[in-house]
DNA sequence: CCTTCGTGGATGTATGAAGTTCACGAAGCG
DNA sequence: CGCTTCGTGAACTTCATACATCCACGAAGG
């Protein structure tokens, strides 16, 4: 029952990013600063890109911006692109995974114990984080975006 | 971010139980009901043991015991039992593990997440999810405990 | 046309969950 | 007493997947 390590590298960028929001951020400058493996970072930034949470440019002066305000921006759109759809319990939507399935008296509890999560996650922003981050996200040494 | 199937095993043996209050049931009889291998119950059930939420019995009419009322039995013992206590993010008590640990804008989501679930599992007791078990448990067919 | 830098896919690795095996000893029963 | 039942404890195997690395490619700016 934990965050997975690669969910940590998402949010950590995103709230890096939020600190500047409008300016581009390469991968370098996120890797080093939030110390995640440049390449591993690629992967995430996919997922990120390809769920239209940022925008990527490539090339020389390429990098990545974020689409929406660190405020538009909440955890459970993060969570979904990292991590697929909320599930708890790997019978949660697909009963054919057990085989006690109807008789089931435990769903009803992993099912509010999800909906009080994604309620959670829906109600915070990237934004709040950067705030609740000391150094408040990046420095601001960033270049402005085209 | 999911149970793991040891946790489910658990609880689905301890609904099992609680369906029958003060009865004894072999391991033999939990693992075939709830389809769980019967070696990997055993060293589930030890846990449960240890942490005194259920009683053994060794030699011929041996088994397992609930020690509490099911409705006496919360979820969060349970869940401490089998995965020991509850964390969201590796360095949720240990900052020794991230780098940016005093510099961390995430950390109160995983926190707020942590008690909302902590207090969720200890709302929830066992004998509440024996009520909304279809069949209410175990079916009442175990011989009575000496 | 050379360099920069993100893309996409293939591949490697290590950890932990899930499951198995077995020798042991407690305890009931004839 | 000796046989059988049945949980105990530890060692061991298997397997999935999270995490990470590598590299050839192509877009784009100077």
């Amino acid at each position: 029952m934990q965050v997975s390590r690669t969910l940590d590298y998402a949010v950590r960028s995103l709230i890096y990013m939020g600190g500047s929001p409008g300016l581009k951020f390469s991968m370098k400058q996120i890797s080093e600063s939030q110390h995640i493996p440049q390449n591993y970072l690629a992967k995430i930034m996919r997922r990120l890109v390809n769920r239209g949470i940022v925008r990527s440019k490539v090339g020389p002066e390429g990098g990545y911006m974020l689409r929406k305000l660190p405020a538009d921006l909440n955890l459970r759109e993060v969570y979904e692109a990292i991590e697929g759809e909320i599930r708890i319990i790997d019978c949660m939507d697909d009963e054919s995974v057990c085989a006690l399935y109807e008789n089931c008296g435990q769903l009803p509890l992993w099912d509010r114990l999800k909906v009080s999560m994604v309620q959670l996650l829906e109600d915070t922003a990237i934004g709040d984080m950067v705030e609740e981050s000391p150094r408040g996200g990046s420095g601001g040494k960033e270049e402005l975006a085209q």
